[in-house]
RNA sequence: GCCGGGAUGGUGGAAUAGGUAGACACGCAAGACUUAAAAUCUUGUGGGAGCAAUCCCGUGCGGGUUCGAUUCCCGCUCCUGGUACCA
């Protein structure tokens, strides 16, 4: 009866102390409900005032929902998004959905559900937990790839792309119409445009007479989107395209099938023709210089030679790439790629049993394992023979695994004095080594960039550069080959073989693709019976039902295959400014206003593929003139990769007892993953654990001082690790404020890092202290309008001139800790004055915007916090008088001095001399030397 | 393989025009309050030696430059992102 009365009575006392408190599920909910009614963050185009346009890497709605890492980099575009509007900026902050993809088509297939239903769900879902985080997000320009109002647009830029070709003297996208005009003036001998290697030179006449077929197979070779035959990893078994990382030795990894590599005709993105401006426009952007490397690399642009070899007793040429022409001299073989047809052609009987064999082996393997295996060399000799041309030679072609059939011309002049890879190649299989280049061979090959050509007949003796120029001038005197500018970046496959993508807005006319007209846009996905490929191996769009386009001519075959994942994606970005627009793809005043994206968070994983494809668009779109920019996004972060951080308990093996990590060496246990969620800083909540299984409800525990701590291993977050968090757990715990906080206070955005929960209680008692500033001890609000004293204004202001750096440094980790300083200084000085906490709220208001509106109605304001203004920050209340140096001799921190800042270096130095302890160090001697840095440091070398 | 990134206390991290290594926070320990626990508050906390003053060691490893290096240079190790059909 006693122990009913206490507990009663103690829970009156939590009641009223919670009525006291920071009650965040109460604050959070009502803002939250407050913005969304006021349209708190709804942007539309206003010129008297700047813009910025703040945006995310937009998620594609997976199954599992979101998690903890999700929302890192969304919580700093909107923490800067936010500064930005209390700085006085228009700010345009999206949030919307890339919703095509794999994930939701390979559910599909298992269910049997349809996608877009599934997609939509998710969407639903993710909206739901984003809106919980209370994102400063516009939802009103919410947009969504798979939604047929929005892939009308992609379908509608993909059409452009087809009726434009890259004419190099404009330096631009033009139309295809006015090729066909210059074809009829004058043919394409003089036409300087980015077009197929194999593209004949003919004409007007010759364009008159060609069919209307032939005209069309003509068009294709110059239009910036065309069908091209490409090699693809082809699963027979399951009937679709793989990826290289669906592929294990040759074979699925979903199944086990047998994978070959095959030639199938596929939609092609002519990237390369944007090349070089995508190198140059790297210049113009502010992104982190890692980032600019990897998409430099990735378009790998090489100066260098093409050059054409004969063959001995045959028809057939090779031409091949070098960037090193000036070592000709010292080629001993050539080798060709599997793939190549030409490595076919070129087997002689003799050698076909062996070649052949190596051929079928080789071209299975995927690009990846051959590039990475350089341990195992291999290779066969065709039989045949080419000749040098600038020396006659004959020299054994040879088809090498190492050669990528992708790459370059897909045949190299193998060099091995001065190449590795062909050194090793000419090693193992003993051809000709010979050196062109002075230095020596001791340590095998050596590129011997800046050494003097030898052996070399008539560019012996000279150098690099002019051996290089020399040659390729006897090569285009010759007629055999020319200067070359070649990129590694290849041009984009444009065509997945799957159902949950854009249907291409193409049908097809005796074997060659037309677009529908535009007004037959958006073309609708249609409906299958199966997500699977045909019986026949046809996508799964062959399954579709009077799949088909009408014209005045007939009835004509769609194409089967759907746009890639990266279509929907490199142009979102425009469309969050006018997403509702049926008749443009966006409004060009809008567009104009808003211009490129201001600040650009997302992963780095995305380097080289959307962050380039976007680029690549964007200049085409430029091209046109519907779009004034060609950078799309101006300044960009790469936020690093929550990983998931495992928790472990330790069963003894046999029995249903588990043992405290500290102990666990004692017995044979077998770790075993246990959910984080009923983890806390390392330790197991023993009741949660016996609830989490049935066959745990009767678990026994050896304990170490009365606690089960858990062992942790840093892993990716998957749902088999029971290492998920998810954001709502954590914001129903302590709250979206703790949780933003907390997320940027974990690191530096950019780094990887494990999520682990172990410091939120911090964050926490930060907020939690934050609030009382404003209240008294028994929870009434109460401020103060006496003047802040002069402490105060200082530890505020440090905190304003911290929060500035770090906005412009992108270090959130440390504005949260500045925070944390701040209010503890403030508690210690029991202030409660208004000059001070008003523009504290305003302060942490990015962080935390919750409970800072909550702080500033209390305040007595009427109107959202977003409408305040960024306190200025006075240097004035920082200045200091006096500085305490540290004195350091030898190197080492010895003693300290508190001078007054005024001193000048003697004067310092004359109070150094005379410190007790430097006395102590010097025993009598005068130092060596003194080296004094005002305001920094002393230092004495003895 | 190639192209990027990273490594600092028991833990997350702070500090780079080269100038006091370990801010802030977690955890841990001791204390206060409490019948008790939780919560809260106070103090301490890189490692080692010492009663202490103090000294030695210390930013992945091995070298170098410098009065002074977590920071710059050279050579490694391990972890990690991308590598073209995951998004």
């Amino acid at each position: 009866m006693n122990f009913l009365f206490l507990q009663a009575f103690s829970l009156k006392i939590i009641n009223n102390s919670i009525m006291a408190e920071y009650n965040f599920r109460e604050i959070e909910k009502k803002w939250q409900a407050y913005w969304e009614k006021n349209q708190t963050y709804l942007a539309e185009p206003n010129p008297d005032k700047p813009k910025f346009y703040s945006l995310d890497m937009f998620p594609y709605p997976s199954g599992a929902g979101l998690h903890v890492g999700h929302p890192l980099g969304y919580i700093a575009s909107d923490i800067i998004a936010r500064f930005k509007r209390l700085k006085g900026f228009n700010v345009l902050h999206p949030m919307g959905y890339d919703s095509f993809g794999l994930p939701a088509e390979q559910y599909a297939i298992q269910t049997g559900q349809h996608p877009a239903i599934t997609t939509e769900q998710n969407i639903t879902r993710y909206t739901e937990q984003l809106k919980n985080i209370g994102f400063a997000f516009d939802w009103s320009k919410e947009v969504r790839t798979s939604d047929p109002a929005y892939y009308k647009w992609t379908q509608w830029i993909f059409m452009q792309l087809f009726n434009s070709y890259y004419d190099q003297e404009a330096d631009k996208a033009l139309s295809i119409d006015s090729l066909i005009s210059r074809f009829e003036k004058e043919g394409n001998k003089n036409v300087k445009a980015i077009c197929d290697d194999e593209t004949p030179i003919f004409s007007h006449l010759d364009w008159k007479a060609f069919s209307e077929k032939e005209k069309q197979e003509m068009l294709l070779k110059y239009r910036l989107t065309f069908l091209a035959e490409t090699t693809v990893n082809w699963c027979a078994a399951l009937g679709t395209v793989l990826s290289n990382d669906e592929v294990k030795d040759g074979f699925s990894e979903r199944g086990g099938h047998p994978v070959e590599r095959k030639k199938m005709m596929q939609w092609s993105m002519r990237i390369t023709a944007y090349a070089d401006r995508l190198l140059q426009g790297l210049e113009k952007v502010d992104w982190s210089e890692p980032i600019k490397e990897m998409q430099r690399n990735w378009i790998g642009k090489s100066i260098g030679a093409e050059v054409t070899f004969e063959v001995k007793d045959s028809s057939e040429t090779i031409k091949v790439f070098t960037t090193r022409v000036d070592t000709i001299f010292g080629v001993t073989y050539l080798a060709l790629a599997p793939e190549s047809d030409l490595s076919a052609a070129l087997i002689t009987e003799d050698q076909r049993a062996s070649a052949e064999a190596y051929i079928e082996v080789a071209k299975n393997r995927s690009e990846r394992e051959r590039m990475s295996d350089v341990k195992t060399i291999s290779g066969a000799f065709t039989g045949s023979y080419a000749i040098n041309p600038f020396n006659g030679e004959e020299i054994q072609i040879w088809v090498a695994d190492y050669v990528l059939a992708g790459y370059g011309t897909g045949a190299v002049m193998a060099v091995p004095a001065h190449d590795e890879r062909d050194y090793n190649f000419a090693k193992h299989f003993g051809l000709e080594i010979r050196q062109v280049i002075e230095g020596s061979m001791e340590n095998g090959s050596f590129p011997g960039k800046g050494g003097l050509i030898i052996n070399s007949g008539f560019i012996s003796n000279l150098y690099m550069k002019d051996a290089m120029i020399k040659a390729i001038e006897f090569l285009e005197e010759k007629g055999i080959g020319k200067g070359k500018i070649q990129y590694r970046m290849r041009d984009a496959i444009f065509t997945r073989q799957r159902y949950w993508g854009e249907p291409l807005p193409v049908y097809f006319k005796e074997g060659l693709p037309y677009l529908i007209e535009e007004k037959d846009l958006p073309l609708v996905l249609p409906e299958v019976d199966k997500y699977l490929p045909t019986e026949d191996g046809a996508p799964p769009l062959g399954r579709a039902k009077n799949w088909t386009y009408k014209t005045s001519e007939g009835e004509f075959p769609l194409e089967m295959s759907t746009m890639p994942g990266w279509a929907g994606s490199s142009w979102y970005f425009f469309r969050y400014m006018d997403p509702k627009n049926d008749t443009e793809f966006v409004d060009k005043a809008k567009a104009d206003y808003w211009g490129a994206v201001d600040l650009y968070i997302g992963g780095s994983e995305h380097a080289t593929g959307h962050l380039l494809y976007s680029r690549f668009w964007t200049k085409f779109l430029f091209d046109l003139g519907v779009v004034s920019i060609d950078e799309p996004f101006q300044k960009m972060i790469n936020q690093g990769m929550i990983q998931g951080r495992s928790n472990f308990v330790y069963r003894i093996k046999g029995e249903n007892k588990f043992v405290s990590l500290g102990l666990k060496d004692n017995y044979d246990t077998s770790a075993m993953h246990v959910d984080v969620n009923i983890v806390h800083n390392d330790q197991l909540n023993l009741d949660k654990f016996k609830a989490w299984r049935p066959d745990l409800a009767d678990a026994e525990f050896i304990l170490e001082d009365g606690k089960y701590h858990c062992g942790s291993e840093v892993e990716k977050m998957s749902k088999s690790k029971y290492n998920v968090v998810n954001p709502d757990d954590i914001i129903e715990r302590y709250g979206a404020d703790t949780l933003r906080s907390y997320e940027m206070f974990l690191g530096p955005l950019e780094q990887f890092k494990p999520w682990n929960t172990n410091g939120i209680d911090g964050v926490f008692k930060f907020l939690r202290k934050l609030w009382n500033l404003y209240h008294t001890p028994t929870g009434e609000f109460q401020v103060s309008d006496e003047a802040p004293s002069k402490a105060e204004l200082k530890a505020l202001h440090k905190a304003i001139k911290k929060m500035e750096e770090d906005m412009e440094n992108h270090s959130f980790n440390t504005s949260v800790s500045s925070f944390m300083i701040c209010v503890n200084e403030l508690t210690a000085l029991k202030s409660n004055k208004r000059g001070i906490l008003e523009p504290l709220a305003v302060l942490v208001s990015p962080y935390a915007p919750h409970i800072a509106e909550e702080l500033w109605s209390l305040l007595g304001y009427s109107t959202s916090i977003t409408e305040a203004t960024f306190p200025e920050f006075k240097e004035e209340y920082l200045v200091e008088s006096n500085f305490e140096y540290p004195v350091m001799i030898n190197g080492k921190m010895r003693a300290k001095l508190n001078l007054p800042l005024s001193l000048s270096v003697p004067e310092i130095e004359k109070e150094a001399m005379a410190d007790e302890t430097v006395q102590k160090w010097l025993e009598g001697k005068a130092p060596k030397k003194v080296i004094i840095v005002p305001g920094k440091i002393v230092n004495l070398v003895i």
